[in-house]
DNA sequence: TCCTCTTGGAAAGACGTTTTTGCAAACGCT
DNA sequence: AGCGTTTGCAAAAACGTCTTTCCAAGAGGA
C-alpha cells in the first residue's frame, strides 16, 4: 500500500507534462536548450503539482552539504559576540533567512569543533562573528578549504578576504560630530578590551577625531565582560576624575546602561551635565531607558544578511565584484544627548 | 590531474580493506553477518583513512534531510524566548551540539515559514520553544507529519507529546519555601503575561502554595515586553500598595532587574526591607547585581540538550519509554534573600 | 556420499537529482 | 538535392551511501 502522501517528484513532473526528467530539470533550472513554450509549461505542472526539489538529491550531486555554520565562540575569555545577545541574534536571524532563502540551511556553531573538518559537521562555508586577531578558527576553516565571510575584520590581516562590516570610522565620527554639536567639550570614550577589529576601528577614529579637533583623548576600557556592571564600574571611576567628562560615547549599550546607573548614584544628571551615547542594535532597550539614550544604530540585520548573501554568492560561483560589503549606520538622537539650552 | 585531497569514500576504504564496499558499511554500522574479526580490521582501516560516511549520500538513500529545526519566533507580539535571550541562546547551544553529535545539524528558523513544507526548508524534525496555547506552529508541523519537541508543554493541549520541561510547580515551591524561611511574610508573584506553560504553572503553584500557607496572594503581570523598564513599573507599582509586599519572586531576571532599580529609587532597601528573587539561566548577571540576585537555576542547556536528544531518539526509531523529561532545579541563594537577623 | 543449513561476503539496485552525451528533425545554404 | 548547423529533447551516467538479494564454501547430519 503506498502513501498517497508522497511528495511529487521529478519524474511525476516529467509524466504528468509528457517530457523527460531532464526536459523538467533544464526547464527549472533555466538550463538546456528549450523553447519558451516547453519552460512555461513544465513550470506550470511543476507548480499544479507542488513539486519542490530534493535538497538532499542536489547536494549530493552537485558535491555540496547545503550547509552554512555559523561560529560563535571565540576561545578563550567571555563570548562578546553571544554576551551582547540582541545584536547576534538579529544577525543570526537575518543570516539564516538569507540562508533559506537560497536555498543553504544556516547551522549553528557551538564550539569551534563543530566546524573541524574531522570531528564535526561538514559545511560548505562558514561565517565567523567578530573574529579575534589572527583568528585560529579563520584560519582553520581556510586550511580545510571552506569559504569564509567573517562580520567584522580579522584585525592586522593583510591577507585578502571577506567581510561584512560598518563603516566605524566613519560611525565613530558621525556621532563624536553629533556630541559635539550638542555641546560636548570633553568626550570620553567608554570601551571594551576586546581584540576585534570593531573596538579597534573605534579607538583609532576617536583619538583621530580628538586631535583634529584638539581635544585631549580620554579612553576607558571597562572590565572584559560586557554586562552593566562593568560599564557602571567603569563610568564610575571616569565621573570621579579630577576633571570628568562632559559626554560619554559608550561602545556597547550595556556600558551605557551601566553609565546611567553611575550618573545615576552620584548625582550626575543625564543630558545635563552628562551626555551619554551608545551603539544599538534594534532592540528596544535603549529607547526604554530614562532618559532614552541616542544611539549609532549599526543594523545588525543587515550585516547577518549581507554575510550570508556573500558567502551564497562566492559558492555558487558568483564571483562578488566586492569582496567587502560595509553597512550603512544611522545616528539616532534621543534625550541623552538633548541638554536644555 | 586529480585533487589528492579528495576524502576517503566508502570504495577507498574497501579497497585497502580487501573487502567489497557492501562489507565495510556493515561493518561500520554494525549490519549484516560478519565476523569480529573482520569488523574490526575495516573499522582499523576506516580510522586509518579517516574515513567519515558522506551524510548528504546517507540522508538520500535513508530518505532523510538531516535537519532539525529550531522555532523562535511566536506569532505576533514580542518574541519572549528571544528577548530572555541568555535563556534561549543557552538552550539552542546545548541543543546544536547534541544535534550534532547525533549526526544532525540544527538550523534556527526565523519565521514560522521557515518551516513550512511548502515554502520553507525541509527538516525531519522540530524543537519549538515555549509553544503557546494552541499554538498553531505546533500544528502545522504535526499535520505536515514532522516530529516535534517543545520546552516547556503546549498550554491546554491533552494530545500526547513530546516535551522537556523543568517541574516549574516544584520549583516554585522550592522558592517560596526558602523566601518564607528567610522571613518573607507577604511574597508577590511579579510575572509576565505570556501565554506559555511557564508562566501558567508558575503562577498556579503560587496561589496553590499561599492558600496551603495561608497568605494572601499577591500577583502582578508586567507589561509584555520583558524588558526592564517593564520590570520597574510592574515593581514600583506592588511597592506603592498601602500594605507592600516584603518579598518579591520575578519569573524573569529582566523583571527582576527592574525591581531592584525600582526599589533604589523608592529608597526601599534589598534585602533588609525587601527579599528579591528571581529565575536564572547560567548567565553572570544576577550574581553580578548589586545586590547579587537569588536565583532558582532552570539549566537551560539541559533543556536544550535533551529536547535534542528526545527528537533525535524519536526520529531514528528508537522510541523513548517517556516522551517527557524533567530537568532538575536548584535554588542558589545569594544577597538578596539574605536578611540580617 | 549427499543433502541441508549456516556463515561470510559480494553484486546490484535504489534514493532523486544534475549533467553530459547523443540523436533525430528542421532549417539554411550552395 | 546535398550537406552542415542549429534546435528540441531523451537516454544514461554519475553523486556516495545503504539495503536487499544472492552465491559459494564450509559444517553438520543422515
Amino acid at each position: 500500500m503506498r502513501q498517497p502522501r508522497a511528495r511529487a517528484g521529478i519524474k511525476q513532473v516529467a509524466a504528468e507534462a509528457g517530457v523527460s526528467v531532464t526536459t523538467v530539470s533544464h526547464a527549472l533550472n533555466g538550463k538546456g536548450r528549450l523553447p519558451d513554450e516547453t519552460r512555461q509549461r513544465v513550470r506550470r505542472v511543476a507548480d499544479r503539482l507542488g513539486y519542490k526539489p530534493n535538497a538532499t538529491a542536489r547536494n549530493l550531486v552537485v558535491g555540496k552539504t547545503g550547509l552554512l555554520g555559523i561560529a560563535v565562540s571565540q576561545q578563550g575569555g567571555p563570548p562578546s559576540a553571544v554576551t551582547d545577545f540582541a545584536y547576534f541574534a538579529q544577525l543570526m536571524m537575518a543570516a539564516s533567512t538569507e540562508a533559506i532563502a537560497n536555498g543553504y540551511a544556516l547551522v549553528l556553531a557551538p564550539a569551534e569543533s563543530a566546524l573541524d573538518p574531522h570531528a564535526g559537521i561538514a559545511v560548505d562555508g562558514a561565517i565567523v562573528v567578530d573574529p579575534v586577531s589572527d583568528d585560529p578558527l579563520v584560519h582553520e576553516l581556510r586550511d580545510a578549504g571552506i569559504a569564509v565571510v567573517s562580520t567584522g575584520r580579522v584585525p592586522g590581516s593583510d591577507e585578502p578576504a571577506c567581510w561584512v562590516d560598518n563603516d566605524h570610522v566613519a560611525a565613530t565620527r558621525s556621532m563624536l560630530d553629533h556630541l559635539s554639536r550638542r555641546g560636548g567639550r570633553r568626550i570620553a570614550l567608554l570601551t571594551s578590551p576586546a581584540e576585534i577589529s570593531y573596538t579597534f576601528d573605534v579607538e583609532l577614529a576617536y583619538r583621530s577625531w580628538c586631535e583634529q579637533h584638539g581635544i585631549a583623548p580620554c579612553v576607558k576600557q571597562s572590565a572584559p565582560d560586557l554586562t552593566e556592571r562593568a560599564g557602571y564600574a567603569a563610568a564610575s571611576e571616569l565621573l570621579a576624575l579630577p576633571e570628568p567628562p562632559d559626554a560619554i560615547f559608550a561602545t556597547y549599550d550595556r556600558l551605557a546602561f551601566g553609565t546611567l546607573l553611575a550618573a545615576e548614584t552620584r548625582g550626575v544628571r543625564v543630558p545635563d551635565d552628562l551626555l551619554l551615547a551608545t551603539t544599538a542594535t534594534e532592540s528596544q532597550a535603549p529607547e526604554q531607558a530614562s532618559p532614552s539614550l541616542t544611539t549609532l544604530d549599526l543594523h545588525p540585520q543587515e550585516i547577518g544578511r549581507g554575510a550570508a548573501s556573500l558567502l551564497v554568492d562566492l559558492l555558487d560561483g558568483r564571483e562578488p565584484d566586492q569582496p567587502h560589503l560595509l553597512v550603512p549606520h544611522r545616528v539616532v538622537a534621543r534625550s541623552s544627548t538633548r541638554r536644555a539650552r
